[in-house]
DNA sequence: TTGTATTTTCAGAAATTTCTGAAAATTCTA
DNA sequence: TAGAATTTTCAGAAATTTCTGAAAATACAA
């Protein structure tokens, strides 16, 4: 049996990466086994897995949870909480992108926001020029990245795969129907 | 001078949020220093402008330069170097943007890449399936970063206004050309 | 209700990351 | 080449994050 292996690696391997994603090595560990394996999983198995307390793999649960990247799945005849993906590989690439711009960006895009209000209209700073590239360039990203959700899948999919042909696509929009910028 | 303050804060904030953003407190807030000031800066002026010690900005002019987001000015008679942001407001997102699918993601990436090359042809487990599609997903996205990054400034500028309407353009160019996928 | 199974909490311990500051290394000038 | 200016390094200290495990809280069954 290869695959106990496998999993054994990319488990750890999702540890080490964990703290990049924006969670630590635990709980990175936690969504790998959760993901790679088939059946449902209880805290206690998930603990005797890793190899971690069950307080540990309580605070992992509430983490993967408070990410929308888990979620119970009641098991007939057990009391236990059993915990699966929250949807396809698809969805949850989808959710760690939106909850990381939700810790990421949001809070930056908001603090600029509210300094640039605030700011004299006869201010020419450096500063504050700088600061209202940043917001901008912030803004533009966030409203393309809700634009793209409006997407469904499968325009969203074609999308990525177009690559950097759809500048070609964008050229022939622009020659028929003229640029709007 | 209502400037100094915002700088400040904005400083304090880049420093919070710094460790999300990869990087450390101290790092985080040399970075918005630099960006909001006019004046290229050295090194014993970042150390007093922050509070911290000389040899702890050594280290962070190190990391900020291994991100390519800072690059060094010199100063016509003055022997100590001097720092400057290594481009607009837009080529230092990008940068960041490049950097961390480099630490991110290429990692994750050979890693499936080996496990999938590896595993014996006739190997249908869930785990396996549930690797190639992350593998799969993670190739799409970073052949569709790479792309990107092909596109003039202004063709990618105008794609990101364009936002989900980019769909009716990609349905149109499907109606008139058909459909590869 | 009472007792049992299960989960959560959180104080302190352990591990990890970041920071300091003095010594070493490097770079430049004369 | 010597010596002054500047930068880098890195051992240990400080700060922060993560983890444990026992106690508290919660959920359920009889």
């Amino acid at each position: 049996m290869q695959s106990k292996n496998d999993i054994e690696s990319l488990v750890m391997h999702f540890g080490e990466m964990g703290s990049r994603w924006g969670f630590n090595r635990t709980v990175g560990q936690m969504l790998a086994l959760i993901v790679l394996t088939e059946q449902p999983l209880n805290a206690d198995q998930i603990a005797a897995s890793l190899g971690v307390s069950r307080g540990n793999v309580s605070m992992g649960i509430k983490e993967l949870q408070s990410w929308r990247l888990i979620r119970t799945q009641s098991q007939p005849g057990d009391r236990k909480d059993y915990f699966v993906p929250n949807g396809s590989i698809w969805d949850l690439a989808m959710q760690v992108m939106i909850e990381r711009r939700k810790r990421e960006m949001d809070p930056t895009l908001s603090m600029l926001r509210s300094h640039i209000m605030q700011a004299d209209s006869d201010d020419q700073s450096y500063a504050l020029s700088q600061m209202q590239q940043i917001h901008d360039l912030l803004e533009m990203f966030g409203r393309w990245f809700d634009d793209m959700q409006k997407l469904n899948p499968n325009q969203l999919q074609s999308l990525l795969k177009l690559g950097s042909s759809v500048g070609k696509v964008l050229d022939m929009k622009d020659r028929l129907f003229g640029s709007k910028d």
